[in-house]
DNA sequence: TCCTTTAATGAAAATGGTTATCATTCTCTA
DNA sequence: TAGAGAATGATAACCATTTTCATTAAAGGA
């Protein structure tokens, strides 16, 4: 689905899919979770060696543009990337100490942000929120 | 008073306290606002051009450890300062357009957070959020 | 199918904010 | 005021990311 995805994002605006753009795009589905592009660089590079590292990170620019991924920052200087799952956004909890992360939604604090917003004459686009903590775990 | 602070914090693990360290504080407290190191180095340098850049990295890191600036990062791969007042922890809305930023602050949404932090399992230490909207100023 | 246009690729260099290195200079304390 | 150890400044190093550029390859039309 989201292969189909991209061929129109990318034919639309005459873009070429490339079996680059298809290797990359399926190494970021199978992966999973959040993944920055120098670890998917290192995971593709092993099926597919004459992959440049340049071509992963405008991959994954192009799949974010796309609306396919978003790009999620947690503030140590790496971009890295999720599923964008356009029904429900989440916010993340990171643990300080193992960087254990959880995603978590709350419909009471989504509105609450719409509403300072307002209160300041902005209308509100997105936002970014990132609570750190320490992990039960990590605690015991 | 953050001077002493600065002092203090500085005297009790034998650090020196240095005519840059004193002038770099200075300006950081007389800019107000945010600022980048770069941009205090720059200002700094005006008055004082034997300042070297790595000195004022080094001493902003440093106001931060002593309490007095804390760090803050939009996630365009700048750190940022700003003053910390200890009373009231605050959050930012951006203008995606002219970048105009406001502060604000919102109990309840801290309250949820704690308890978002709880329910998951986490012990909540600190949180990042930023709002990004447009303001009505470029809306019209 | 072949051709042409134009985008994409890979390798390597460049970027930009930040940090480390290191010889020299300066603070602080005894 | 001397000595120990920290701080400085210049510069190089870092490191994630982007750019450059020559080469290759999609896509669409003839």
């Amino acid at each position: 689905m989201p292969g189909d995805l991209l061929a129109r994002y990318l034919s639309d605006r005459k873009l070429k899919l490339t079996p680059q753009r298809k290797i990359i795009l399926n190494a970021f589905l199978d992966h999973g979770g959040h993944v920055s592009s120098e670890e998917l660089y290192d995971i593709v590079k092993e099926q597919n060696p004459g992959i440049g590292q340049a071509t992963v990170y405008r991959a994954m620019k192009l799949l974010a543009e796309a609306g396919i991924a978003s790009e999620v920052r947690f503030g140590d200087g790496i971009s890295r990337y999720e599923l964008k799952d356009e029904q429900e956004h989440h916010d993340h909890i990171i643990c300080e100490k193992c960087f254990r992360q959880v995603e978590f939604s709350d419909p009471t604090i989504e509105d609450l942000q719409v509403r300072q917003a307002e209160k300041h004459g902005f209308v509100l686009v997105s936002h970014r929120m990132i609570l750190y903590g320490i992990c039960s775990k990590c605690r015991s």
